[in-house]
DNA sequence: CAAGATAGTCTGTGAGGCAGAACATCTTGC
DNA sequence: GCAAGATGTTCTGCCTCACAGACTATCTTG
């Protein structure tokens, strides 16, 4: 290396970084979240939890672990506490007896559906700075990405891979 | 609450609630940093460190350290590594003797220029499945939730509130 | 039926962050 | 100029929490 010239362009400031925008952000988010779930077993995990279990595409611990990006063992007792707190059962899957469906109480769907509420218009004034046009945008860039799918609805995405590559390798 | 009627709207799905779907891309994001960074002091925030004390604005260690949102204290540790791979210098500030400039070494600079171009690269796979268009949108929403700048450039912001709620209160 | 994969649970352990105190220095009010 | 409080940095102790690994029960494949 040495006698190597190296031609160092003026880096990127820190604002113009992605990584750093996603993650103040979301700690703001993270943030704001906490005080609306206060009280909530498991916090802001309990109420995506929750609404993970709600919209019944997926309702095995694992699938759920896995769509939220959670480790397997932490839903255990993540599990745990929300059915202490009486928001959401463990059935045995008739069709696989080693795996449980998590399904909603009365009560769960109910706390569910204040906390949508209440989650969204905190949501609402964490993206104030926008206009409401541009808050849909970002919601459904973000939402697309989060899914991994193109405007065409093609699957290529990283985002996914990577998700994938966290959990099970 | 006994007899009262309780509306059950349908919830939203999970793959619309604006947190999942941050979380989601915020932990892909951290997850492909790791790897480009991997061996840097400090990992992703080690990154962040260089390019915060890189772009001058600001400096000292408590700047550095609420606009990264981590905790004071972490700076310590953080600044003892990169100091120790010889990245950066802790310089006393010469307008108050408390406090200490970071600055980057020949080293950290080239370092850093390295680590900007392979993180640029891995965010411009990350981002893919969107157009290139669209890529730049969510960037700048992103970059102007991030520092509360509103598109006249007005600073009614919550996500800066919420940041600053979590270091100082 | 045997062998391997998968769902869930439990236990131990280690990293990592936060609170709080200590110390040095700056600032403000008098 | 001095006392009192605020601010920047470091250090210590504690405590949470997530992950690895082992274990059981069940499914799947050959």
């Amino acid at each position: 290396m040495a006698g190597t010239i190296v031609v160092v362009t003026t880096p990127q400031r820190v604002d113009a970084d992605l990584g750093w925008a996603l993650g103040r952000v979301t700690r703001a988010h993270l943030h704001t979240a906490q005080e609306v779930v206060a009280g909530l077993p498991g916090g802001p995990r309990g109420y995506q939890v929750l609404a993970a279990a709600n919209d019944g595409e997926v309702s095995t611990q694992l699938a759920i672990a896995r769509m939220l990006g959670v480790d397997r063992t932490v839903m255990t007792y993540l599990l745990d506490e929300l059915e202490g707190a009486g928001l959401v059962e463990r059935r045995p899957d008739p069709a696989d007896r080693r795996a449980r469906r998590i399904v909603l109480t009365a009560a769960g769907r109910e706390r569910l559906c204040d906390l949508d509420r209440r989650l969204r218009e905190a949501e609402e004034r964490l993206l104030a700075p926008l206009e409401p046009a541009e808050r849909d945008t970002l919601r459904e860039l973000l939402r697309r990405l989060a899914t991994g799918t193109g405007q065409d609805g093609a699957s290529a995405c990283q985002v996914a891979e990577e998700i994938a590559a966290i959990d099970g390798c």
